[in-house]
DNA sequence: TGTACATCAGTGAACGCGCGTTCACTGATGTAC
DNA sequence: TGTACATCAGTGAACGCGCGTTCACTGATGTAC
């Protein structure tokens, strides 16, 4: 039955991923708002008709791309805060955490980067809600860290902003990075400023 | 003799700033990787083929916006983290200058913060330069002070670029705020932010 | 100062091209009985 | 299982439109003497 009514089902779903994916391969070097219906259906093989089938819209086709780059990231946020081993320890897994994901998927972060402040302003929008919920999850993280215990709630997710800044910028610095040495470096120096804020935040309020 | 020379030469830069300004107002709901030239020429009152007399292309263009956006900037960064007065009044100074810098000239604002990461390379070059003279700009300011008499200078260049995307990301936050309380709120929570760095910074490396 | 020539910012017509969108269609898949 | 009808993902022709770029031009400004 699920059988019978997925035949036609899975194919439109299989065209749907093949325009996304190639959008993606697009978008490595331009920009959504100049992203083309015709260059994606192109690239997929399809009539430029067919896009509709699937998307209003480019701009429609870049919301999609936001939940497909950053919802199934929730889980991974979690575990790179938690709130388990010492502090450089942390940090490095956190940081190892980030570039597996840059390696695996460079082509979402570079247009999550791209996109946040972008021309198109749904898809900013959606990114800016993804963001907030990442930023929501680790401020119920950092408030489960007992060096937490005497701060606002207000304070703990102003620093659970600056860590997913932090995670972003790096990411996106590790994108720009072509070799594997300058790679270490942007690791390196991440390392360094996670550090810094770290010891502010054993510190806080001085 | 200047002014003999300069008739023309003058019309032609009034022609050329006017293009400039055109594409920078155009440039607040759009990329500049979707920018028309013929769009630009439309706005100003000239003829399309008139842009090529003073750019190449768009993203020649682009790269003159970056000059004009950021170029003039560099007095106020040194300005902005100078080491006088107390740790909070040093805080709350900086963040009134970008406030101000925000307010005086948004469209210059948001147009960097969308090309930092955008679809056009010379003109991310461009940023990526100018940000990195910044950078080493407020290095150099972080040395004069004598709480930074043990640091290293990889460490130094790694605390200004902190400073330095704090900045831009304060910029950023407080262009998208409509409202005056809004645009509070996100001061507030742009010196929390640096006041956590700078506890950080005086107890490194703890 | 006046004249003859050079420069060059801006023009306007023309081009070929790819764009987004519409529409009626086809034929495989799904559904009812 | 078989038949008759409904659905709907993908097609292909057609449209009007604005794009970037070329070219020879005009006429005001600049220069040499």
């Amino acid at each position: 039955m699920s059988h019978t009514r997925g035949v036609r089902h899975a194919q439109k779903q299989k065209t749907r991923q093949a325009l996304l994916d190639a959008a993606l391969e697009l978008l490595e070097d331009q920009s959504l708002s100049s992203l083309g219906l015709r260059e994606v259906t192109r690239a997929v093989g399809v009539a430029p008709t067919a896009f509709y089938r699937h998307f209003r819209s480019t701009a429609d086709l870049g919301v999609a791309l936001v939940d497909e780059a950053l919802g199934s990231l929730h889980p991974m946020i979690r575990t790179a805060v938690a709130a388990t081993g010492d502090s450089d320890g942390r940090i490095d897994r956190a940081l190892g955490l980030i570039a597996g994901h840059v390696a695996a998927h460079p082509a979402h972060v570079r247009f999550v980067a791209r996109e946040r402040h972008g021309g198109v302003q749904p898809v900013r929008e959606a990114i800016r809600a993804q963001l907030a919920r990442f930023a929501d999850e680790v401020r119920a993280e950092l408030a489960r860290d007992p060096v937490s215990q005497d701060w606002s709630e207000d304070d703990l997710l102003m620093l659970a902003q600056l860590y997913v800044d932090q995670m972003l910028s790096t990411a996106s610095l590790l994108l720009e990075a072509r070799e594997a040495l300058e790679r270490e470096h942007v690791t390196r120096l991440a390392a360094r400023r996670l550090r810094l804020i770290s010891i502010g935040r054993r510190h806080w309020p001085d």
